[in-house]
DNA sequence: GTAACTGCAAAATATTTGCATCCTT
DNA sequence: AAGGATGCAAATATTTTGCAGTTAC
């Protein structure tokens, strides 16, 4: 059975072409995805409002996360088993190339512990690093 | 003389009401604030519009920088001396209290090397901590 | 058949731009 | 006086909401 099928069904949620290909997308995708990708992509044909629910949906889920980055834009990405719905564990690194503009999440990079100030819980932690990525090094 | 003087001068920008303000606002700040916090407070008088163009000036400038999120927002602070018109250093913790909102650089924990796949070279980091602070953590 | 998903329209919000006017130096 | 900063209006862009029609199960 196709990955994005059994992704949805794991979910509980029902299959639309719209999730499908949506689903699809991130599933090819080298790196994270942004709603403009998402909506610039030709293959895409449904209504703009279909994808911002649809990426909500896929967030509660768990079955994609929001990527922080430094300008105003949220980029999504795939989780991994470890997260589950309403309980995200993106503790890997995300990477950023200023070059090619590619965000890369690095599953196997761990985020290091940081020694906080007294009084400071840490809960969860996220990190990003900018710099050239493999492919643009040249 | 006044902080802000100083540091519009400094930079060689022109003093004026609204800059004094809103610069203001971030030396007396906490944390991080977002355009909607300088927006909304009662003591800012001035049109939506030049709070954009002035948050702009000062990033440009390197008197504040933008710092991500994991959600939608765009959050500015204060940078240290080390950041320059144009070239931002702000390889510090940045601390997202899930309580009370507030978003606090920790400039005095720096953000520890990260191991890299080969091929792929860091030029800047960041890193964000969700947690509870010191204040709320009662 | 029913609950859930989608499209469309429209509202609400956020951001950018142009231009005339005013202020800082 | 000159260049830059601001306010206002308006254009653009982004996100959210309601509702009716359609689809998945």
């Amino acid at each position: 059975m196709e990955q994005s099928l059994i992704i949805l069904k794991k979910n509980g949620l029902s299959v639309t072409g719209g999730r499908k290909k949506i689903l699809d997308l991130f599933l090819d995708a080298q790196g994270a995805l942004a709603h403009s990708d998402i909506e610039k992509n030709t293959s895409v044909s449904f209504d703009r409002v279909t994808v911002y629910r649809t990426l909500q949906t896929f967030t509660d889920n768990g079955i994609i996360h929001q990527i922080p980055t430094t300008d105003n834009t949220i980029l999504y990405a795939l989780c991994k088993d470890k997260c589950e719905a309403g309980h995200h564990h993106d503790e890997h690194v995300h990477f950023i190339c200023v070059d090619c503009d590619k965000t890369i999440c690095m599953d196997e990079v761990t985020v290091p512990d940081v020694k906080l100030p007294k009084g400071f819980n840490p809960i969860q932690t996220a990190m990003i690093v900018k710099g050239i990525c493999n492919d643009c090094r040249n």
